[in-house]
RNA sequence: GCCCCGUUCGUCUAGAGGCCCAGGACGCCAGGUUCUCAUCCUGGUAACAGGGGUUCGAAUCCCCUACGGGGUGCCA
């Protein structure tokens, strides 16, 4: 139990790419507790599953949390964070410190080698199932004697070391946020602790890598809850400190269930088996998915794409998948800061009606009291309204600026297209119509559109605004294509002052009888920014064009609808 | 099956025995502003899971039930 030592706290995720939002939350907690404290927050890679783990996936989430602005006092080395004296902090380096530890253990008779193979184990515990008995192991290896087990592991023959779990123990976890939970020894068995690949499990790495980095808080998700008094024992036995723990409940999904990464997939399923889609979709000149992991993908809804062939796909079918991982939220255009307030407040609050905070404030005021023990539904229209909030209140030049970086990582032909001036006048254009800095780039297609690839949309409020009215939309556009074609100076201002002048003078001075009829020749549909600020940026060429390419096809875009 | 945890408006939550016929935020509904979309403004809707206790008094304490979640891996 830490006393008067340095508050430690640490991360500890599997390297499986990309950051879930649970784990960011998870990870903002430690941070900000370790900070709050004046402590040290590690950041450490569990990657003791062979099959799952791969050097490659592991960095992804590292960005991620640095796009957060978390960052991490001792851990791997990256973008200026890390580094640390207790280190390696890849478990997989680690296998000697582990294995010093087992030896001391099997020494003081707290673990023994077991010579059982998964598929025995499976077996036995399968026939308990159905004798509906809880399975436990039997620790038959205890009943080989020492020559036997000496022989078996002189032949080498593949075995796991167990943890002797004493009997009949009442375990207390005084738990931050829980309070009080106590189990009977007698619940679990003799867990094993070393694989027969010779990696720690789980259980054994985490006892260790904490006490050995000085970890004085273990705040994670409570799905460790029951784990934890394994490690209680583990730590006894060991002669460790035992950390304050604190379990997080989990976030889920709207309608309750658990938030997985699978339901990018469900969604992209859906979607091809809705449109009876029967091989990969072609993406610029190669398949959205290979030919073979189609297939593959397709037959077992439990299968994941990669992340670049679900974006991929997702992008040819145009679906837009839920967002899971904290990278999700940054391409569809989040504030870090403000997915930050939101995390924090899905589980954590300062009390009182306090709800808009920056992280500064968050490590000033985090405490575990105050940690919700329920679980959390994420609410993806909370979150937007929080982001509008944030874009709404930002100074002009920081939205620019933020826009430039975001088009920058996912839409740079805008930047091409429009240059650095008409950049300038799209973001002040779009700044208070944008929910998320990826809107824009969404909805405004038709700047980087060529003018002959305009499509016009023929519907309802299309027709009306170019037929009703007498002069009506069309005519409109004729005296606008004068009005417009000698202006003398191509801005907004001018632009805006010519329009009006001939707003007064044809149409009463109801602006929105010409703006519609103009929005929808140069944009194809209704919907734009200011109409002054999209001629201007669309330039006096394009502007004409597509106001005379709509007059030539007026017959087809005015045709009735039903 | 067994064990553990949880349960306030649709959602996130405030609430630590009287301040609560329950407050805020998001959503939703109704009206208004606006060249479109989005904003913005005004007003409104809506909850203590159920049942027993304890107490002068319970959303707050105790018990039971129901429901939700987690664990029961040579995954983490």
């Amino acid at each position: 139990m830490s006393t008067d030592q340095t508050v430690v706290t640490r991360f500890a995720p599997s390297p499986s790419g990309h950051l879930h939002v649970g784990g960011a939350r998870t990870a903002l907690y430690n941070w900000a507790f370790a900070r709050k404290h004046g402590g040290r927050f590690i950041l450490r890679i569990e990657d003791t599953d062979r099959k799952r783990s791969s050097d490659q996936a592991g960095l992804a989430f590292l960005d991620d949390l640095r796009w957060l602005g978390i960052d991490w006092d001792e851990g791997p080395e990256h973008d200026g964070c890390g580094g640390g004296e207790t280190g390696p902090y890849h478990q997989s380096q680690r296998l000697e410190i582990y294995q010093r530890f087992i030896d001391q253990l099997i020494k003081q008779g707290r673990a023994y080698p077991a010579f059982e193979t998964p598929e025995e184990i499976d077996a036995a515990r399968e026939r308990a199932r159905q004798e509906k008995r809880n399975y436990r192991y039997d620790r038959a290896a205890l009943q080989l004697d020492a020559a036997t087990v000496q022989q078996y592991l002189d032949e080498g023959r593949p075995h796991v070391i167990r943890f002797r779990m004493p009997d009949d123990r009442e375990i207390t976890v005084n738990d931050q946020v829980l309070g009080e939970v106590t189990k009977s020894s007698n619940e679990y068995e003799d867990f094993v602790i070393r694989k027969a690949d010779g990696y720690p499990t789980y259980h054994f790495a985490v006892v260790v890598d904490d006490a050995l980095m000085n970890v004085t808080h273990v705040i994670r998700a409570q799905e460790h809850l029951n784990n934890t008094h394994r490690h209680l024992m583990l730590q006894e036995a060991l002669g460790f400190p035992h950390p304050t723990y604190a379990h997080l409940s989990v976030v889920a999904n709207p309608n309750g269930s658990k938030m997985s990464k699978r339901d990018k997939d469900k969604a992209l399923r859906a979607a091809v088996l809705e449109r009876q889609i029967a091989s990969p979709p072609q993406i610029g000149d190669g398949l959205a998915v290979r030919e073979e992991e189609w297939s593959w993908w397709m037959e077992d809804p439990d299968r994941q794409l990669e992340t670049d062939a679900a974006n991929a796909l997702a992008e040819v079918l145009d679906v837009q998948l839920p967002e899971i991982n904290v990278d999700d939220f940054r391409r569809s255009g989040y504030l870090p800061e403000v997915l930050i307030n939101y995390l924090a407040l899905l589980g954590w609050n300062p009390g009182g009606d306090i709800e808009k905070f920056d992280a500064a404030f968050l490590c000033e005021h985090f405490a575990l009291d105050r940690v919700i023990k329920s679980p959390a539904r994420f609410d993806r229209e909370k979150l937007l309204a929080f982001n509008l909030d944030a874009l709404q209140e930002m100074p002009e030049n920081d939205f620019a600026a933020r826009l430039r970086h975001h088009a920058e990582r996912y839409h740079p032909a805008f930047l091409d297209k429009l240059g650095e001036e008409d950049f300038a006048t799209f973001a002040a254009a779009n700044q208070s119509r944008s929910k998320t800095l990826d809107d824009c780039f969404r909805s405004d297609r038709f700047f980087v559109m060529d003018d002959d690839q305009i499509t016009y949309e023929v519907n309802k409020s299309v027709r009306k605004a170019l037929v009703n009215g007498e002069p009506n939309g069309i005519t409109h556009l004729e005296g606008l294509l004068h009005a417009l074609r000698d202006l003398k100076t191509w801005d907004s201002e001018s632009i805006e002052a010519a329009v009006k002048q001939y707003t007064d003078e044809h149409a009463d001075g109801k602006l929105g009888k010409v703006a519609q009829p103009l929005r929808i020749a140069v944009t194809g549909g209704t919907v734009s920014p200011a109409i002054f600020d999209t001629l201007k940026i669309l330039g006096r060429e394009s502007t004409l064009a597509r106001i005379e390419r709509c007059l030539l096809q007026k017959d087809e875009i005015t045709q009735p609808v039903s």
